[in-house]
DNA sequence: CGCCACATTGAACTACGTCAACCAGGGTGG
DNA sequence: CCACCCTGGTTGACGTAGTTCAATGTGGCG
């Protein structure tokens, strides 16, 4: 597959919920800095412990981001996808990471040094009320999301989960359970034992890998209802 | 007790560990426009589901920085001490916030209007950079410790609470069963089982409200035993 | 003196994780 | 074409950390 052009580069930008509002010429300096790249899928980015300050603003695929535990469980944070970005206050950190990222799917990223980046911003000042404007409400709704996973049981968060990925992939969903476990949180056969009684109450039909949501209403009021408790 | 001169305000801002390497010109621009609030202990100061996009550096007393459940399990996520800030990223968000922020004890702050904090960094943009520095590893940490909130277990995070509260207040610490036990993300009674046997093993002495740690290595060694498993 | 906030302990309960077994589809190689 | 294996799905049984509830103790303060 060919590479991207910095009109095509602009053209993604100015599509991506991140950058549509930066006057066009900041656009183009920063499509100038930007070296595209290729991941087939289960390629891993970002490794745990590893210094990683580049920036990641996905083209077409899945980022995967993910963290682990000393026990080895694994939970999902973020599911990038195209015009997305990956990394982003990493050129501001000094030490080790310890998000990690895989291709999810095959991708591809315009990949931004930590260098590059940081002078991008030092050279574009009104860049970086831009970015301010995005990274906040992202901390707040991360530490939402968060805060939900450590409080609601299981049943709730797998519901949020389908609805979330619904919202942003649509509907069929290509996810296995235990793919869904680890958005939210918790064990395969949990989460299968959810999906059982969602497909009994006729919310969902499931195949082997593909998920359609019948009624994402119910999906809804299952979270309100725990809400109002 | 008399306000801060604007020399003072430099003064604390130079000590704080986000604003120390701040050229003093700047430092003097911001003093300038803070506003000096006393809450007396118990006020709140900011509230879930309510608008606030005040900046707050705190200057003596401590501020409790909170999120509550729709179950009203709360949870404390931070302690601001002088020289910190609470709702620094809030300038940049447009809806209402969810943490909430309590004077934990009799508490002076400088305050910043989001407005003002909008149109300083706007006039200052190498100040904008400085702010980069600073939260990007804040937001790093504070995802950790929530991480360790969900995958650790009781007596760990209440060890944890007491290692990085002593770090932070110093020996003994003020703090009764119930404060300890919203930090580390449990219940009262959870939290008096751990005390109990950390007593027995002489680890901490306690009086009501008051906490002597003995044998602070202890605490080190059975996080690391956590680790390790 | 009596109230209130804090501390303490025991006992019951429960949501989940864990383990173990088993099934189904679909690709692969002989 | 069959035998296999691997991934994903499914269910039951069991164990347990930790919450919840309830009772009871205790120091201090108005």
């Amino acid at each position: 597959m060919k590479k991207l052009s910095d009109n095509e580069k602009i053209e993604l930008f100015l599509h991506s919920g991140f950058l549509k509002d930066v006057p066009v010429g900041t656009l183009t300096d920063l499509a100038g800095i930007t070296k595209e790249k290729r991941y087939q899928q289960g390629t891993l980015i970002a490794r745990n412990g590893i210094f990683n300050d580049n920036v990641y603003i996905v083209v077409k695929g899945l980022l995967k981001v993910s963290a682990c535990s000393e026990t080895g469980k694994r939970i999902t944070f973020l599911l990038v996808k195209r015009g997305e970005t990956f990394n982003i206050m990493s050129p501001f950190i000094d030490g080790p990471r310890f998000l990690e990222a895989e291709a999810f799917r095959d991708t591809s990223c315009l990949v931004i040094s930590g260098q590059n980046f940081r002078e991008f911003l030092s050279s574009h000042p009104d860049f970086s009320l831009h970015l301010m404007y995005w990274i906040a409400p992202a901390i707040d709704s991360a530490f939402s999301r968060i805060f939900d996973l450590m409080e609601k049981n299981v049943e709730f968060r797998v519901m949020r989960t389908l609805l979330t990925l619904s919202a942003k992939f649509g509907s069929p969903l290509y996810f296995t359970n235990a793919e869904l476990a680890e958005i939210a949180g918790t064990t395969t056969e949990s989460t299968i034992r959810t999906m059982a009684t969602l497909r009994k109450l006729d919310v969902i039909e499931t195949e082997r890998g593909k998920i359609r949501i019948k009624n994402p209403d119910a999906l809804e009021e299952a979270g309100k209802e725990y809400m109002r408790l």
